[in-house]
DNA sequence: CCCGGTTGTGCAACTAGTTGCATAAAGGCT
DNA sequence: AGCCTTTATGCAACTAGTTGCACAACCGGG
């Protein structure tokens, strides 16, 4: 359930419409907690309906119109509520580790080009946080706000930093394993 | 779609019942790929009206009686066919991280102890984790499937030494901010 | 011998997330 | 004016996963 605490925790940062959530989910919080603009349209509903937000008096509310959201004291509380709230963490699921486990009793053919793509793409990852983290973060911007969302962050490059690593170590344990083209 | 090749994994490596299975997951497979007994009987009947495993001709089936499966050449075949395919990668999901972005907006009260509680479950992961790695890979056993399983236990391995530093690192800077409660 | 706990299998309802498509206004182009 | 693309919002159907419960056999103790 954390969705409606997403689009909220967004919110307060900043009014948006949906699209512009939608945008916004793409390039910051969707790195954590991705959402198509579908959900997004559909949560933004349940939370104008439970009074935890409510559109900006300005636009009117037609089909096609921009309608904007803006978060409400209830909403806040909700919040605040949620992110002081114990959970459980939540067993991962990845299907690349599962083939990988596979791999090891149908072999390994054909799943070595594709470890090449995610290689590639975790490195795009990490060069994008890096990048983001030059722009945002520069040495003496340490608000509290700003320590808490540089690690945040640092999660991200380190998370993409363990996997570029670890699908480097794969690739090259490949390489050694008999029956290998090495052409 | 992992669910039907997660378990079609588990049983070529072993031919189990319904119950087994849930077992193995909650120990081995679960650590990245986890499954409810729900979801694993469910599966298992769709995998043997596909025709990827059948029932072990020895057992009689009746309700609660034991069951077991076996994979039939056209499920390792599947298996080798989705090993094999491109898959793109999901997107992460990470309510911890949302909460502390969360937390960057509506203040850090609360949550602390939570990450105090989620650090402990990680050192405790990883302190199992390394005990599988002493106990199933012994220098030496470097057979292909041994190098292929103990990577995937290093991706575990790693990936929970990176949650422990990450949330210590976390706790370290809660404790310089302002406003922290120093008793 | 029957009663309660354990083992094993399973259904049904619910929740969350994805996919595909529909609708509407606005702006440019000819 | 008519048409095409882009921006913006939204519904409906589907898929995957979770939760709660039910049912059946077996096994031990009083």
């Amino acid at each position: 359930m954390s969705l409606p605490h997403a689009i909220l925790t967004a919110l307060v940062e900043k009014p948006s419409s949906g699209l512009e959530l939608t945008r916004r989910f793409d390039r910051s919080i969707g790195y954590f907690w991705s959402a198509t603009h579908q959900q997004i349209y559909r949560e933004l509903g349940k939370l104008e309906a439970d009074g935890f937000i409510r559109t900006l008096p300005s636009a009117q509310p037609a089909r096609g119109q921009k309608k904007s959201y803006e978060v409400l004291p209830a909403g806040r509380a909700e919040l605040a509520r949620w992110t002081a709230a114990s959970q459980d963490p939540k067993p991962h699921r990845d299907p690349l580790l599962l083939r990988m486990r596979a791999a090891a009793v149908v072999g390994t053919d054909g799943i070595e080009a594709d470890l090449r793509r995610h290689l590639d793409l975790h490195r795009w990852q990490l060069a994008e946080y890096e990048e983001i983290e030059k722009r945002d973060f520069p040495p003496g911007k340490d608000s509290s706000q700003d320590r808490l969302r540089h690690l945040v962050l640092r999660a991200g490059i380190d998370l993409e930093t363990f996997w570029t690593q670890w699908l480097s170590r794969a690739l090259e344990e490949f390489a050694e394993l008999p029956g290998h083209e090495t052409a």
